[in-house]
DNA sequence: GTCTATAGTTAGATAGAC
DNA sequence: GTCTATCTAACTATAGAC
């Protein structure tokens, strides 16, 4: 990888360890090996590393909805299609797939942790965070839902509430075990299928 | 209020808004109305501010669990009594109540805050946030539902899956409504109320 | 307990040699 | 494209007058 991008790297490790503000261009430097100085010729500021790492995020979504369907990316028929013939299992093995997606990509984790840190603050960082973890992930869930439950899949219920009670785990267990050691991992996964398998009971037509 | 309470007061402010590191011993200063300087005669340290309110918080935390039995308090028979003839209204009215505390305590919502910014990184603010708002919430309401399960007031179910899907949309709007306007606080609620009475539903004998 | 003044350090960033 | 050297500003913290 050539040092622009290594520097990029990098620089994202350590705003998701130590945040933004407690990341210094040495620290970055450093961690690439080279000189602080030696940075200014890939980038004109601090400021413009993240730019270009939210650049990066902004584009890894846009490959996400195309690859899952999922949030961001307009609702399709497709997605549900791909619901139509749903079991327990199919929604289990799909769950684990999202959630250790977030949990393990790279990229996507350490935006995570650096989103969380810089989440009540304004700037590019919070906004992306707040729309993609909050916002658009609910509201592509609600339009699945919706749809399952017009095709009798699901049972009648009100599709954002479903979406909520669906999501909110999700996102709960990434809070706590993002950054997490293998081991706890295991832990996280095995919460996540007990709710996953409940969701079904309860929600399947 | 006196000087030193009212720098625990404006640092706990900053400190939420735009993390430790972002925020200045000079911003804090500024906030209370005071020189920089001034400050070392009643703290020794920037750091020494943080531990303060540190302290202050841990004992907010022990005065919650006696007035709500709730969390990190030793699960006691008593609140158990409290729910023995739980009601869909009881339940809701309770549960806002708790959300609503989390919200707008003027302590405890900054702590969430300035926690959810420090929780990937070492120190007493990420282990106490992560304690109280991960481990001991699950772990309270797990032998609480144990409970209510054993009274059948609950139906047969796992525990601690049910604590998850209780407690997990409640994380889930604190994080996403942490700070935000009054309007934004109503719709909130609303979600609130609308998961709460189908946990209810759901999980009721 | 507040102020002014300042020490000592580190931050982000630039200049210019190689 | 990396280095050394340096600039300026900001940060935490201390000393000492009032």
């Amino acid at each position: 990888m050539n040092t622009k991008g290594r520097i990029a790297r990098e620089a994202l490790t350590l705003f998701s360890e130590k945040g933004y503000n407690g990341t210094t261009v040495k620290n970055i430097a450093e961690a690439v090996g080279i000189r602080d100085s030696s940075l200014y010729k890939h980038y004109k500021s601090k400021q413009d590393i993240l730019d270009s790492i939210m650049a990066e995020i902004g584009k890894r979504m846009d490959e996400m909805s195309a690859d899952f369907g999922l949030p961001a990316g307009d609702y399709s028929k497709e997605t549900a299609d791909f619901y139509e013939d749903v079991t327990e299992e199919r929604l289990v093995d799909f769950s684990r797939k999202i959630f250790m997606f977030y949990l393990k990509d790279d990229l996507l984790s350490k935006f995570w942790r650096m989103g969380a840190s810089e989440q009540f603050r304004s700037g590019q960082v919070s906004f992306m965070f707040r729309k993609f973890f909050y916002e658009d992930s609910i509201k592509y869930q609600t339009a699945l839902f919706a749809e399952m439950v017009n095709r009798k899949i699901f049972i009648e219920a009100d599709p954002e509430m479903v979406a909520v009670k669906f999501y909110a785990p999700v996102f709960f267990l990434l809070s706590k075990y993002s950054g997490c050691s293998r081991a706890k991992e295991k832990e996280a996964l095995a919460v996540l299928e007990k709710q996953v398998r409940e969701f079904y009971r309860v929600y399947k037509a």
